[in-house]
Formats: structure tokens, C-alpha cells, sequence
DNA sequence: GGACATAAAGTCCAATTTCGGATATAATAT
DNA sequence: ATATTATATCCGAAATTGGACTTTATGTCC
């Protein structure tokens, strides 16, 4: 029987999410067997039906728990807005998964007011809370642009060569840059080409390598 | 007397508000002698000491209640946040109006959870809600940028050529571009200098003009 | 551990886009 | 009537792009 015929039945289920949560909530119905998207509903990515499934559903195994559920874990797009996110696995009557439900919950206005709630209620100017989610290099390159934008007052759309510099700098002097998969991500956050970001990063390398002799 | 020096007795007004509301409230003490700002606490938007007031102080008188403030006003941004402003007006001894003191709430990050509560809360899909502010044409461009930004998911920091045409075709067609000052408003908004702007402008109109003949 | 496949890092370049600043013209205020 | 401010254009210089390409690192399978 196809696969595809059968997932066909859940698409009210990620309807019916989709439209409780509106603009909250994309539903990303993933077909195991082809390993592609086979619904989407309220997208904000830019995945579309037919779309390689990618890593969302490499191994999952290792992550399911006996409820058939994964997750929530943190994802962040690469234009810096924060994602939480939770699948359910699907079987078939035999058992075996056919299809992942993966409900991304956009977390970042929420975020952003539970800070500035945060900040209107605390006495003390602890700074320290610097050490969330540092493991991902991902949330590091995106709290390193941000601050380096507010630092600067320009908003991210406005940026020109001199800040792209300089938040490459950041990014280069916090040992992001090292990470796999890196380049490719900054270069996207930043609105700039993999070969603008490469030559900028040049650039930086050797102005660092001059003034430090 | 020297007014500057009057003013310094503010300062700490203003420090003292932007402490209770970090990173929330932007505090600019205007010098209405000489027209320039004389102080600033937690600025997210690009002035600094020394600059000239421009159209905050301009007719404030205007708009004057009787208990020395004005506002609430509604202001946004060249980067589409929007800001709640209060100003209070600081008279001498004499009675004399000597400062202006501004407070300029970022309500960005609260008006987009309220939007989102609101959304979660309400079960009609009335698309209605499209009636407020119209009357600024600046929120107007803000809106239909965002609005073309969602649609063709893409976030602002990663526009090419062929975005912008699309945003600006519309920006004309909402006939945002009629508004003085609107040329320059959009290009900072676009992220774009004034030259590419009018550039990319032409372009669309040569190409509505073509496809309609 | 070595050979292979694969993916990312980084370079190169011609074509395109954008910039910034100067300038001319039109519209608007006073 | 005049000063001012915005619109619009022009241009050479600088930045950016996309795509092809080479090099280097990573992981994998025997």
C-alpha cells in the first residue's frame, strides 16, 4: 500500500493543530518511508511539500521515547527566531513507524516578553545568566549577532560592510566560526552570500594577523 | 543662566525611570533653548547627546494639556519597531518651558503577544482589524512590508533584488510612495541607500507601465 | 589504519548590484 | 517671492552575487 495514500489521513489532524495555535504553531508531517515532507501546514520555514525531510528525521530512534513521543528540543531558523519543538512517531497496524508529526512552536515574541518581564520584576543586575543553551553553536552565533547589533543600534536589515566586520569579528574571537556547518549558517544570518562571508572573514583574519605583531 | 546646566539636575530622572524599566524605555531630556538633546538614557534609536531635537519638540505646545504632559502618541521607527511616547514639559521658575523630557516605550515584543494571545483566545476569522492607524502612512509601510515579508517567508535581513521590487511594487500600489518623505522612510527600512531605492522604483514603474499596454 | 565517499571550507571571477555623494528639478512651506 | 525640503537622476567606485572550482576535513566501511 503507498505510504503516501496514508498519511493522507492525518492531514486534518495537522489542520486542526495548526488552526488552534494560529501563526504559532507549523505542523510538519514527515513520510519515514520516503524520508519527504508530506504535509505542511502554517509553514514559516521554507520547506514545501516534496522537500527532503533533512535532518529532522535521522535518528530520531535514538530519541523516542516508550510514549511515541520526541522531544520538546530547541531548534533555532537561521534568521535567529527560536523554535521548540515536538514530534510524535506514527505506526502502521504492523508497528512499524511510517510517518513523523513534528509541531514547531515559534517561541521567540514569547521569549522576548518573558525577558522583559523578567527585567521589570528582578532587584539585582545579575549578568550571569550567560550560560543557557551554550552548547549549540547555533544559539551562541545568534546571541553573539544580537548583542553585537544592539551594541552597535543598528537593526539587522541595515547592516553594511563595516558591521559585518565587526560582528564577523565577534563571532571569529567566540570560536564559532570552528564549528561545522558554521560558515553556511552566519553567512544566511547575516543576509550575505557564502563568498561575500568568506571574504569578509578573510579580511578580518588578516587584519588580526597585523595588529598582533 | 546656562540651561544645559539647569538640565544636569534631570539626569538622574532619567536614569532612575530607564532603571525601572530596562531596556523598555528610552529617556531623551530635549533642551528647547537650543533645540538639542540634552540627554539620553538607554537609546535604541540612533541619537545621541548633542543632536538636534527635529520634529519631537516641534510643536509640542500644540499639544500641551494643562498638567504639562503630552501623549500618549503613537511613533515607529525607520526599522518597524514600534514606540508609545509621553513627554513632559520642564518650566523654570518663571514658568517659562526650558526642556522636554520624552519617554519612548518599545511596545514591539508586547503588542506581538497580545496579537498572539489574542489570537489563541478568539475563535471568529475576522480579518477586519485592518482599519487601525491607518492614518500614518509609515505604519502603513511597515505593515505592508512586514505583510510581503511573511508571504514570500523571507526575513528582512535577507532581501535580494527581487524582494524588494516585489515590496516596493506593492508599497506603490498601496500608494504609500505618494506621502512626503516616504522615499526616504522605505529605503532605510529596506535597508537600502536612497540611490538604489529610486533605482529599484523606476525599474517597477517601467515595468507596470509595459504590462499594462 | 587506510581508502573511499561526502560534505564543508575556502578561493576565484565576471556580471550585477549597491553605494555615496553631487546635482538638478519639483514641491511645499513661510 | 524665496528658502527649504523632498524627489529624482547620474556616475565612478566599491561591494556583492552566484556558480564553478579546489582544497581540506569528517566520517565510514572493510
Amino acid at each position: 500500500m503507498n505510504s503516501l495514500q496514508d498519511l493522507k489521513s492525518f492531514e486534518p489532524v495537522c489542520k486542526a493543530i495548526s488552526l488552534m495555535f494560529p501563526e504559532m504553531v507549523e505542523v510538519v508531517l514527515h513520510d519515514l518511508k520516503t524520508n519527504r515532507v508530506a504535509h505542511i501546514e502554517n509553514g514559516f520555514s521554507k520547506r514545501v511539500v516534496g522537500d527532503d525531510s533533512l535532518i529532522e528525521t535521522e535518528n530520531y530512534a535514538s530519541e523516542l521515547r516508550p510514549d511515541g513521543t520526541i522531544g520538546p528540543y530547541r531548534k533555532s531558523s537561521p534568521d535567529g527566531s527560536r523554535i521548540k519543538s515536538i514530534s510524535a512517531i506514527i505506526r502502521d497496524d504492523a508497528g512499524v513507524p511510517i510517518a513523523l508529526l513534528c509541531l514547531n512552536l515559534k517561541t521567540g515574541d514569547l521569549e522576548a516578553v518573558t525577558g522583559l518581564l523578567g527585567k521589570l520584576t528582578q532587584l539585582e543586575d545579575e549578568s550571569a545568566g550567560k550560560s543557557i543553551l551554550r552548547n549549540d553553536w547555533r544559539e551562541l552565533a545568534n546571541a553573539v549577532i544580537e548583542d553585537a547589533l544592539k551594541e552597535m543600534k543598528v537593526s539587522s536589515n541595515q547592516t553594511r560592510k563595516a558591521e559585518r566586520l565587526e560582528i564577523i569579528g565577534r563571532l571569529l574571537r567566540a570560536d564559532v566560526l570552528s564549528a561545522r556547518g558554521s560558515g553556511e549558517y552566519v553567512a544566511e544570518a547575516l543576509g550575505v552570500s557564502r563568498a561575500s562571508f568568506y571574504a569578509m572573514l578573510r579580511e578580518v583574519r588578516n587584519s588580526e594577523k597585523d595588529s598582533s605583531k
